[in-house]
Parts: structure tokens; sequence; C-alpha cells
RNA sequence: CGGAACGUAGCGCAGCCCGGUAGCGCACUUGCUUGGGGUGCAAGGGGUCGCGGGUUCAAAUCCCGCCGUUCCGACCA
């Protein structure tokens, strides 16, 4: 491709909307530009880039026995009522003039398809996949595409006959996913995750660490532990139970709210402080111990409780449940509340908390004796520095971008639509699903993310729109426009794809600039002091090493670069 | 959905407090110049000041409403 005659638009200022470098550097560099919240125009070159991370996802789906769909973006709204997820929440943009839907993922339309053909254990497994253009209602669109409400993504969807055979399909895809991002040249690391409200045993989420990441995990400093905040645990000690149990006693505590100034007041260690905290779920009173000042983990919390909506009490409605503020409420002979408690508290006794009456506590508490528990599960969530709960080492807990997640999503979806199959003994059994989901946006945002510096865009080959970028240093050099032209075909008639700045009205400098923002991983730069010696420089890009090289020998020696 | 900020030329911004002919840099057009890291000089073109209403002789500027965008939070299948 000519400069001088490609839809190239870079800028030298920084958009004023963009904050994190992907976002800045895709508008910069010309690959995009923002339609609305959310919502991008992919420019060429930033389509090229997206083209090329979808035919690596294409060749890795393929390679485990995908087979391609391209399913309708327009659903009948009836579909996503009869599996409930009409009404999730921020989930589905619909259309005012139709009862449709723009859809947000595809499990309903694949689980419609099955239902059709999907009639034996012989027509299993299956895995279907399709790249393309989603919805979904986010509340808030942010950092460039990383979430948007219009974004392509490659969901593929496996049918089983039974769990073993979804835990193959899983692993074909976490293999698969592996590929994939390793030949996107992208550093990331896989944990193990939530299934949240999609339903489901098993998911794992892909990550890249990043500080601009909306996702938090917790990383080993050791061994490989990874996982989501949201379930990420460690090796912390319960809390020890003391020999016999007092009676119970009421203290006086005065203008005391917090656990920091509970254990000042009574000069206690924080562990034997037993924090209450109150929510609603599903609109009933739910009361939750835990040990000290450990924060509540709500993911843990709602799968603990098996689904369903929590949310914190509010203070007018706790006082009128139980006469007290925050900061009084305790376990012990509190009525009308379901009680569960972290399992740090299993068994423990000689505890203090609060006894469900202003400025007032109850010290020597016995979990077994004195309170009737609904359960004793993992909910706190985890702090830095805390031991791996696989090595011991210490834990490290940083910001990461989801560029992948898979599930396995079971039954949830073939009963609501009535997907079944015959077994051997010609029963009638729900199909077994797996759901698998790659941001395509994620993937070129994330490779910048990882691919920059100060001047601009540092693509992988894999990614790059163009393998390398002709610079003719001086178009009123005929020597150069020569040579540059020769270069530029030579290159062309190789198969390398090449991005030649042919541009007569732009100084040297200009082009230098504009070749190190848009970020092709080599770069052929034809000038006249090179061609004196019948030579060409040759940048990488990356590290900004250059190399004479003579003409006729600039091909083979990309060709070379470009198998390294 | 709660909190905050912003909206003036394609981009980045000043002007608003204190009402009185709309400005700067980049980009763009033309000519000359320069030619290895966003050349230099000169002459130009381009704006319903987000939209609607109000106050006033007069509104980018003051008041009210709306819309849009961004950030923090909530949310995030």
């Amino acid at each position: 491709m000519r400069f001088s005659k490609a839809f190239i638009p870079t800028q030298k200022e920084i958009p004023a909307d963009a904050t994190i470098p992907s976002h800045q550097l895709m508008l910069r560099a010309g690959l995009m530009r923002q339609l609305t919240a959310g919502v991008y125009v992919y420019l060429p070159l930033g389509y090229k880039a997206m083209l090329k991370a979808m035919e690596v996802v294409r060749e890795e789906m393929n390679a485990i026995g995908g087979q391609e769909f391209h399913l309708p973006a327009l659903n009948p709204e009836s579909l996503w009522i009869q599996t409930g997820r009409r009404d999730v929440p921020n989930f589905i943009l619909s259309i005012k003039e139709r009862d449709l839907v723009l859809a947000p993922t595809h499990e309903e339309v694949i689980a419609w398809i099955a239902s059709m053909h999907i009639q034996s254990y012989k027509d299993l497994p299956q895995i279907w996949y399709q790249i393309q253009t989603k919805f979904r209602n986010e509340p808030r669109p942010r950092s460039g595409v990383l979430r948007g409400r219009q974004f392509i993504m490659k969901d593929s969807y496996s049918l089983d006959a039974s769990r073993e055979g979804l835990d193959k399909s899983y692993d074909l895809h976490a293999e698969a996913y592996r590929n994939t991002f390793t030949r996107c040249g992208i550093r990331f690391f896989v944990v193990g995750a939530s299934s949240g409200a999609m339903g489901g045993t098993g998911s794992q989420e892909f990550m890249v660490e990043a500080p601009h990441g909306e996702d938090t995990v917790a990383l080993c400093t050791q061994c490989d532990y990874a996982a989501n905040l949201e379930i990420a645990s460690s090796a912390l000690p319960k809390v020890t139970r003391n020999e016999g149990s007092s009676n119970v006693e009421e203290v006086h505590t005065p203008n005391v709210r917090t656990i920091d100034q509970l254990a000042e007041f009574l000069k206690v260690p924080r562990e034997r402080l037993a924090k209450s905290v109150v929510y609603r779920h599903n609109g009933s009173p739910l009361l939750i111990l835990m040990v000290g000042n450990d924060q509540l983990n709500e993911s843990k919390l709602i799968a603990a409780l098996g689904g369903g909506e929590v949310s914190p009490m509010s203070a007018d409605d706790l006082k009128g449940l139980t006469g007290a503020d925050g900061g009084s409420i305790g376990p012990v002979n509190l009525k009308g509340f379901k009680i569960i408690a972290d399992k740090r508290l299993e068994g423990a006794n000689g505890l203090i908390s609060g006894a469900n009456r202003n400025d007032y506590h109850l010290s020597n508490i016995d979990l077994q004796r004195d309170v009737t528990l609904d359960g004793y599960y993992d909910l706190r969530t985890i702090e830095p520095g805390e031991a791996c709960p696989k090595c011991g080492a210490a834990l490290k807990v940083s910001n990461a971008i989801e560029l992948g997640h898979i599930f396995k999503l079971g039954t949830k979806y073939s009963e609501a639509l009535n997907v079944t199959f015959l077994d051997e003994g010609g029963a009638g059994k729900p199909v077994i699903m797996g759901s698998y989901g790659i941001g395509i946006e994620r993937i070129v945002a994330c490779a910048i993310e990882q691919g920059h510096d100060a001047n601009g865009i540092v693509w992988d080959k894999a990614l790059a729109p163009y393998s390398v970028h002709v610079i003719a240093v001086n178009m009123n050099s005929k020597d150069v426009v020569l040579a540059a032209n020769q270069v530029y075909r030579s290159l062309t008639e190789a198969g390398i794809e090449a991005l030649f700045d042919d541009r007569g009205n732009v100084s040297p400098g200009f082009k230098f600039k504009d070749a190190d923002l848009l970020g092709m991983p080599f770069q052929v730069i034809v000038g006249e002091k090179g061609l004196k010696n019948g030579q060409l420089e040759i940048k990488r890009r990356k590290t900004g090493e250059r190399t004479m090289v003579a003409k006729d020998d600039v091909v083979s020696t990309v060709q070379s670069l470009l198998r390294e």
C-alpha cells in the first residue's frame, strides 16, 4: 500500500477522551474513531489488525474441529424470555420497532439449532463457533475498545453427550486459547474463575496483566497458582479454639463502632472479634460473620448461597429489624436472620461480637454453643502478601484484562430450550454444553498495551497490519524514488505486506515519526546516504536496532527476520 | 443508576469569573524554502461557541431545562 493513497489519519496530539495507552494509540495511529460511547469505527489499518487476530483465532478453532457459523445478530425476544435472560440487568439491547433484540451472545440460538438437529448421541460431540459482532447494554463503556456496547467476539459452543465429553471439549478449547494468544505474541496467564450467573461447574479466564484492567486477580509469586479475586483463597490460619468456654458476658463499649476501635478499646487481637455484616438475600435478612477486618467477598457469598440477589442492608432497615445500629450487631439471640460464617471462624469460641444493643458487645461467644449457624464458607477477600494456598509463598494482587473465558455450562440452556438426544440405551437426555469466548478487540488492545513505547505502537508480527514499512527519505532524489519503488515492488512480489511511505510533501522526520507511531515490525529506510554504497537500512521497531543491507539482499533479509 | 468534570474550527486548548465585532497551536489550501527524526517564511480557507428556553439594548460569557462525552463508584455472562 502506498501511503500517499492510503487513508491513515495519524495525529500528533493525544485525544482528550482517551486515558489508557491502547486507546490513545489506536486513535493516534489512525486505527479507529469513536462514533458514540462504546461504539467504534474501525479504519482500514485497525481493521487489518483485527482481521489478523480473527484469522489466528479461526485457524486455532478449526484445528480443534470447530465449525464456523454465521448467526443472526437479530433474535426474537421470545427466545431470551424462554431462558430467563431477557431480564438480566444491563445485558440486552432491544429494537424499539419489533419484538427483536440484539444478541449479546448466542447460547440461545445455538441451542435452538441443536434442538432441531441433534437427535442421537451419534450426532455428538460438536464444536460450533462464530466470529461476529455482538451487542451489550453496557451501563458505562470505558477504556476505549476494552469495554464497548458493540464488539467482535469469537464465541464457541460445545455440545456433548457426557460430562467426560464436556471435559474433553473444554480442554481442547483451553489448548486452542493458549495457542491463539501465544501466536498473537501476548503474555497472558490463566486463572480459575467464578462461573457467575452464567451457571455451570467450571470456568477459567485468560488474562493479561494490565494496570488499567478491570478484573482483579491473585497471583502466586512462586508457583502457578492464579485466580480471579472473586474466588481466590489463601492459606490463612483459622481462629484457634480455646480450651473451655466461659459464660457469655455483656461488655459496655460506648461509642465503639469499628473493629479497630473495638480492638483498641478492649485490648484484644482482631482475630477474636467476629464482625457482623448484614445483607438481604432474595429479600431475607442475612448475617455474615467475618474475622476482624476480613473483607466480605460478594462473589463468594453468592456462590455460597447458591445464587440469587444480595445487597447490603440499609441502616434504617437494620435498625428496624434489630433495634441496634451497624457496629453493635451480633449473632447471639438474633431473631429472623439466617446466619453464616467465614470458614476461618469454624468452631471458634472466645469471640467478641455485637450485642444487638447499641454500645454493648458480648464476649466469650462460642459459635458451637451460642449460635445457630447455617454453615461455614470461604467468604473473605484475600489480601496481597498472604500465603498461596498451593505452595505457601506470598500472593500478589494485580489488575488484569480478560481476553478469553471458557465455561462448562452444563444443561442450563439445553433444558430450558429442550435440547435432548437419545443415548445408547434409548433414554432422552439434555445435551451438555460448554461456552467459550474471546474478545477480538481485546486481543488488539492488549497487544498494544503490552507492545508500545513513547513513540507509538510496537506490533508483533502476527497482528501487524503490514510487516514492513518502507520509507523513502527524500522524494526529490531520483535515486531514492527509484530504489524505494524497486524495494517496495520486490517485497510485494515476495508476498510480504508492505506499507510504502511515498509521500512527496512530507519531511523525513515526519515520516520517521509516523512510522514509529504506526509500529510495523520492520522499517526499510531508503535514503541517499545508504544508496551511495548501494545499501538500504533496516530498522527493527522493537529495539531500534539498525542494519545496513545491500539493496538486492533486502527482501531475503526481511524474509528471514519475519521467520524469527 | 449515584458522584464529578467537560462541551468554542478536523485535533489540542484559551476566552466565560467581570456580557459589547470569536482567538491561539497543530492540521488544511497556495507559493517559495528545506530534505535523515513532527523544516522555515508568507498569504489564505474553515466555527449555528452542544441544543432549547429565559434575562438584557446586547449572551460563548448570566439563569433554567435537555442532550452528549469522559472520569470515580455501582455493575460487568
